[in-house]
DNA sequence: TATTGTTATACTCTATAACTATA
DNA sequence: TATAGTTATAGAGTATAACAATA
């Protein structure tokens, strides 16, 4: 069942981003991106490879919605939200929040409680149901 | 949030299940398959194509798990798990109960609020939170 | 030598469309 | 002509392994 919901609720994400040209991997990725961030944080606030983070900021950088910045260290590359990606990403907050499973059939009371049960299993702290850590 | 913990369950049970050989969509086909069921209804329940019902039984099939047994209005097959499908089916259920997330980060109490949200956002009945409905 | 990111490749899961057989 | 299942194919999403650059 919880697979079941998070495909639900995955496919919504998808829709709900769709209109704006963007696929659902980019989208959770941009959404992440309120502060810069080094691609091997990016890869574990994602739960993935980092290798998949390449792929992943090659195409948010040609469509102008990322830049790549050096860091201090200069192995690290920052992925840093432009002006349009951050327009970008507060619209995509907004869509998927108003068209996500979540918000339709669940009230804002259900909403924490099931909040509260995901961060046992996560065994981590979160405070927002579709975007992870900020 | 909700993503991010349901693939978390998810690489749960692909580790759970790898020790049996079976890959995790055909554990979960399997799970469901406790009574003789149409390959159509299997696809409901799954909420993926008919098509892909096919691939899953013919794996299923070629490991001696499975046999499709034509049913009475004979377009529909019906797929009806073997003595070794059973048995398997048991081992995988206890298996993936012991080392899921769900059971190792969440009392008893908890996975029954968890079942009760996931059932308000399917907007439909469940009570399994590993397999779905029977 | 250890770490960051990149490249090339390949794998898993799943859908679409066109088809066959039965109703 | 409508429905159940099949086939072939294609696509998305993601990982693995070998590599380059920097530390």
């Amino acid at each position: 069942m919880l697979i079941l919901a998070a495909e639900r609720a995955k496919a919504d994400v998808a829709e709900a981003v769709a209109p704006f040209g963007i696929a659902a991997p980019l989208a959770r990725a941009l959404l992440i991106l309120d502060s810069p961030t080094p691609m091997r944080e990016m890869a574990q606030q994602m739960a993935c490879d980092p290798s998949y983070i390449t792929g992943l900021a090659d195409q948010l950088e040609a469509d102008g919605l990322i830049t790549r910045v050096p860091g201090s260290d200069r192995r690290i590359k920052l992925l840093v939200a432009t002006e349009r990606g951050n327009a970008l990403r507060a619209d995509l907050a907004e869509a998927i929040a108003t068209k996500s499973v979540l918000e339709r059939n669940l009230s804002a009371e259900r909403r924490a409680d099931l909040a509260s049960i995901l961060t046992d299993i996560l065994g981590s702290t979160g405070e927002d149901l579709v975007a992870p850590q900020h």
